[in-house]
DNA sequence: CGGGTCGTTGACTCTCATCAACCCTCGTGG
DNA sequence: CCACGAGGGTTGATGAGAGTCAACGACCCG
């Protein structure tokens, strides 16, 4: 139902988790919003921006970074369909990190005043937004430990999957590929390491038969054997399914 | 008002951020809870537990950690009074880390069904939970890109500066001092360095006049260059004030 | 054809990890 | 009273993983 609508994303991430009946995915997809378009590039938001509505990702890739006092780029995170670029917040609050396209990105806004109202109204969706950020910060934690103490093979394996558990619906598989939508440049600064070193690594990996490369194809034998590198946790990201659909 | 209800560190912190009126701070304080006492070295929280229940800390200092598959312990954040150690989820939504206590640690539980009604019914108290987790999650983006790809002086520069504005109520100042609630072992942890790379660190930004120590005490003659090194934010503790009196 | 971004590779350096030993303090128990 | 052990802290010697600097190649696009 409503497989077309452009919030579609935002339902199919909330049901993803949560029980949401017919009349739910209704008073979503129901939501007024605005539309923005961002070319690869472009920022989503940036550092220091007044949080105006609440940003939800409907299809490509960003990432989001935060600029370090002597012009280091620290990527903080990665988002895909269906992602909350922030909380339903009101002003004065604002950004502390820039999100920037990688590909082409639509991200929907809803009024804060909207969410909340609806959050008030239904139990069932105020639930499906908690299980869903809860969900987020699992993640954002698993990045601290993935680039606190590790060795560069296994925070590349990292990124990997958490990139393969985007782009593919029911999660990794032996012999699945995906297409990289950053640099090797965007992988350091994901990952904490140098580019030179990205490109060794990435080398090492395809000669111990982890990997396979073709420019930014990625190709993946052994789903398991890249996890395990990895200590890739599938929990939050289960049952999340991503609809990245070519845009109308 | 209600300075010595138990629940007053949670009225505190929603207050800090957001406008909570006297009747929002009655009800929060009259919701019903139950008051968990954990030891030094116990575990508040265990990975895998069922979350059961809405806990705000109430008094103490806990750290959050993830065990990795050779044995590693990554500590990932760090917990005050009024923190919130997981968001309102309902089972069977499992925790992913171990927060364990440093000191003596009094944590609420409070229904999940009961705190998720309240916001529903006062707009006033979703808003201030919803800016609270965006600071927690701004937080921890912040360790993100701390451990990422700096220097181990860094590193601990930003911990110390975290472990300030949780024991001063209004941020740090030249001169202020803290008392470590934790061991080298466990900074090493916190940092993804080694315990004695910890040490030399410690030495290193003494002899640099950055703190002086005497065994956990830590004295900070230059604030200001102690958050420059560590390029300390201190947006997402803005009046962040903190309670932390001895217990009842 | 030229310029830009991205990717690749080599040589050298350095921070930090590793391994190992030793000290101190404190609590316990003979 | 002292022996003992455990946890935490300190220090030295050595090595490895990753950073730095530099150059070159591949590809894309105007």
């Amino acid at each position: 139902m409503a497989d077309n609508h452009a919030l579609a994303p935002l339902v199919e991430r909330l049901g993803a988790r949560a029980q949401l009946s017919a009349d739910d995915q209704r008073t979503l997809l129901a939501l007024p919003y605005q539309e923005r378009l961002v070319g690869p590039g472009g920022y989503v938001v940036e550092e220091g921006e007044l949080i105006m509505g609440w940003h939800i990702q409907l299809s490509g890739v960003a990432h989001r970074h935060r600029i370090s006092a002597d012009g280091l780029r620290h990527i903080v995170g990665m988002h895909g369909p269906g992602d909350f670029l922030n909380l339903p917040i009101t002003p004065p609050a604002t950004s502390e990190d820039f999100v920037q396209a990688l590909t082409r990105v639509r991200v929907a806004i809803v009024q804060t005043e909207a969410i909340l109202a609806l959050s008030q109204e239904r139990l069932s969706i105020l639930r499906a937004i908690c299980g869903e950020i809860a969900a987020d910060i699992s993640i954002y934690r698993a990045w601290i430990s993935n680039v606190g103490r590790r060795e560069a093979r296994a925070r590349i394996a990292y990124l990997l999957c958490e990139l393969v558990m985007r782009s593919h619906p029911g999660g990794g598989a032996d012999g699945c590929s995906i297409t990289l939508p950053m640099s090797q440049v965007d992988i350091a600064d994901a990952t904490g390491i140098t580019t030179v070193h990205v490109n060794r690594t990435l080398r090492a990996m395809q000669m111990q038969g982890l990997i396979r490369r073709h420019r930014r194809n990625i190709h993946i034998p052994d789903w398991r054997a890249l996890t395990r590198i990895a200590e890739f946790r599938p929990l939050p990201w289960t049952s999340r399914k991503v609809d990245d659909r070519a845009m109308p």
